[in-house]
DNA sequence: AGCCTCGGGTTTTACGTATAACTTGAAGCG
DNA sequence: CGCTTCAAGTTATACGTAAAACCCGAGGCT
């Protein structure tokens, strides 16, 4: 019927080399009883830890010995078809190339190893529309998710499944999740205005990112509450998406305006804070001279740039430790308190003080 | 014996709950043979598209119209125990908070998706050093192997394993490998020397990667054969490691030392381009009108600065795509021929015509 | 003596799938 | 007709592991 016949469409016959060089067949739980002279039982029940009181010390140490030199390791497979689970957990994120995703990724990865857990990472798309099903994208059944809140379109089919679930960087009291955590990044907002304002700043520019997720909005909720607390304070919001040149086109647009002339720029992420300091050189601003910038995240980027970039430094590989950790917490039945882990404001030379 | 009898040291008994939760018993191909009043080993003849000849049409129809209405989804783990694999890729890559690194992986995944593979990483350690087994790190079997050059030390343990091995960016005679696949970083390196001959620079400093790897001997090599074809042309080499606060350092340094004084700095890396460029401004000297500056990779930092780099730029994504790609070859018996990816010279802003 | 406990194992079974080997009824055919 | 061939299934088995259930001999207790 179809064309095409060379292509070998019979699942069942593809890569049949791929075990054949495989240095003979690997010696499974039974060539290990035999060589150790007592039951493939006993050698399971010793290798899993669970001997003590049922395996005598001298058999024990014999099935351990012979383990040894057959080089055993346990076939994943039949373990996980036994136990009924996989050992895998999800990380939903949008996109690896956000170093803040990967920082998260390597914390994640370094605490899942330590419990023998593999991680498989799901790229939530960059646009929204309804997101492919993360099961079958991992095409592997799950233990446990691990999700963060810039992603949350990708979640509606995880729901269903009733899986553990741990969600990074989101609302603590988010319904469905197991646990969260996430950096203190109001605190972390709260030492950016409070650094501005005892420079004399009084007229403010937050430039925001353009989607509309918990860790943003929280950002403007807890900038917005620690400026009002001083009096003659003014504060413009402008919105884009997060790269560079949008940081520029939405800071050039904003300075342009009439009226409201800020002295200093607030903004969600070390990208936009980069694209705001170029179009303020474009329009013959010094920084930090004439206007002071922030960022957020502390990217490498920040220090590429010159000057600098004063921001917030977010811990990023010890939310994804905490996360990894909180999940496994769960997965053991236990119920982990929210989290939310310190950050700190760096400064460094792109913040000074304002112009009398 | 041992303190802390709290802690479950029982693997067998963790988790009891994992599977409670889950939504009553997950449908296995048994239910669905039930459901359709068929055998099981029909569901598996027509699950796994060999039916054509053993099922009729309406047989096989009605498998999986109930295989549909029960959200029936085969076992992984029992498949691969029965066909003795694991649909499971390794790729070994020094760190993904490498933005080039992040974007490999980002392509090998989305092939691997395509083929219903799911990749582990392994993260080999900064340092040298004997690095931990991969294998164990995975905690997995593996049916094949993806590794960077930049993380060959890491492969001394994947030897004797005498698995499937792709190495990306890397040698393509390389011994051990299966296939190869990279950038064509030599023609980058030759397009960067025709741009900077042909603005009339003829003393240069090559700030290079402090580390000996393939890639960067390539670049090395590539070079100076392409700047020895003009003759009154002087070339020094500074090593650093990749960070820009080490470009800047080594930039500093090759500055101020008496005698050559470059026109051009040619750079094995975007983040020393941009060290280098701050440490021309600190220096007092204009970039590119008193001096150029070229990078390498294209990194989301090479806009970020001002002025933009002049950079080659590295389809990583591409890189990974075609690694998978070739992975997938190999695993099928075929024997893929060496690649190697077109790359291109993107000129911006720190390159110019030298001072006469 | 009769009964129970307990240490130290063994036997057996189940997990869910893929497929080799067998069955069966009908059609082809010289 | 008697033989093969063939479509369309079914039955049976193996993959490697974990653990429930069983077994057995030696003490201990009343």
């Amino acid at each position: 019927m179809t064309s095409g016949e060379e292509t070998p469409q019979r699942p069942g016959e593809r890569w049949p080399t791929a075990r054949g060089p495989r240095a003979g067949a690997r010696a499974t739980s039974r060539d290990v009883a035999r060589a150790a002279g007592v039951s493939q039982a006993t050698v399971s029940l010793v290798m899993g830890e669970k001997w003590r009181g049922r395996v005598s010390e001298r058999t024990a140490e014999a099935v351990r010995s012979a383990a040894r030199s057959l080089g055993y390791r346990p076939n994943l497979a039949a373990r996980d078809l036994r136990l009924g689970r996989t050992r895998t957990v999800l990380l939903v994120v949008p996109a690896l190339t956000n170093e803040f995703f990967a920082r998260v990724h390597t914390g994640v990865v370094r605490v899942a190893r330590e419990h023998g857990l593999g991680v498989v990472l799901y790229l939530s798309p960059e646009g929204t529309g309804p997101a492919p099903d993360p099961f079958a994208s991992a095409s592997a059944t799950l233990d446990g998710v691990l999700a963060s809140s810039m992603a949350a379109e990708a979640l509606g089919a995880l729901r269903g499944g009733g899986l553990p679930l741990v969600m990074l960087d989101s609302d603590p009291g988010r319904e469905g999740a197991s646990a969260t955590v996430n950096p203190d990044i109001a605190d972390g907002m709260r030492q950016v205005a409070g650094h501005l304002l005892g420079l004399g700043h009084r007229r403010f520019l937050h430039l925001a990112s353009d989607i509309d997720t918990w860790t943003f909005r929280v950002r403007a909720r807890a900038l917005a509450d620690a400026l009002c607390a001083t009096s003659g304070v003014t504060v413009r919001t402008e919105r884009a998406p997060l790269t560079v040149a949008d940081g520029l086109r939405a800071t050039e647009k904003a300075l342009a305006e009439p009226g409201h002339r800020p002295t200093a720029i607030i903004c969600d992420d070390d990208v936009l804070a980069a694209g705001a300091c170029k179009a303020a050189r474009r329009l013959g601003l010094h920084v930090p001279a004439d206007l002071s910038v922030t960022g957020f995240t502390d990217l490498a980027l920040a220090t590429a740039v010159e000057p600098e970039l004063t921001t917030v430094q977010l811990p990023a590989e010890a939310v994804g430790e905490a996360g990894m950790r909180a999940l496994v917490a769960v997965l053991d039945g236990r119920t982990p308190a929210p989290e939310a882990l310190p950050v700190r404001l760096v400064t460094r030379g792109t913040t000074a003080h304002a112009r009398t």
